[in-house]
DNA sequence: TTGACGCATTCCGTTATGGGAATACGATGG
DNA sequence: CCATCGTATTCCCATAACGGAATGCGTCAA
């Protein structure tokens, strides 16, 4: 049992923001807090497609929910976002050094191919 | 018809590295290229296993193979994670911004409880 | 109280996942 | 040519995704 064929949406922030629906959500909350159905409106998805999606990204606490009278103002809670800045930062110095592995890989092929 | 549950863990980098044993073959790849066996050992999944998420990296781009004999070289190629490090890095000034919001979110909580 | 509004949830269907096991494939060595 | 090693692929399973449609539910206004 239990044979996990995909980590959950809300296992992690990973996993919420490969959605390119939340992104587009957290990208929108920079401006400041939004009720559902304008979100929806803005992003032109369903409001029940919103409420879902919003969901995850609170389970992940990338974002907060504040009670307004009938309306309910989502804002970006962005600190969940670090850990994966972070990681991906780790990164950082392979990005232009790759260009040179990929250039010296490029020349292998090359040169290989010279030799038959 | 295609009816989307969910974008292919091979549509964009995004979604690659939201897998956990995924982001740690690319760590390991920063040490340098590894045969797929060792790699898996390195790592504790089996060989299938790593063949599966190498390909899925290969896919999006963020892997690199090179043939040396019977051995297939996977090699870090880490430009595909540039852009998840710029759409990440556009949330940083909220990183901290989001405690005093939260402060205050909690602060009106304290307050909203008070008048009750 | 009743109606309307704002939002969350549920049900359905299609798709794809990641793991295990078995197997197919290509290159090398004898 | 055959056995073997290193990899990739296929099949099967259980899980859960996302989208649409319908519905539940709490709040506010009349």
């Amino acid at each position: 049992m239990a044979a996990v064929a995909r980590a959950a949406t809300t296992s992690d922030a990973f996993n919420a923001i490969a959605e390119p629906q939340r992104r587009d959500i957290l990208a929108l909350l920079r401006a400041g807090e939004w009720p559902v159905t304008d979100l929806a409106r803005q992003l032109s998805m369903s409001q029940p497609q919103a409420s879902k999606h919003l969901r995850v990204l609170r389970e992940v606490g990338l974002v907060r929910v504040r009670e307004a009278g009938k309306q309910r103002l989502y804002g970006l809670d962005a600190r969940g976002l670090r850990p994966i800045h972070e990681w991906v930062g780790g990164f950082e110095q392979f990005w232009n050094e790759s260009f040179d592995r990929l250039d010296s890989y490029v020349q292998d092929l090359k040169q290989a191919r010279q030799e038959d």
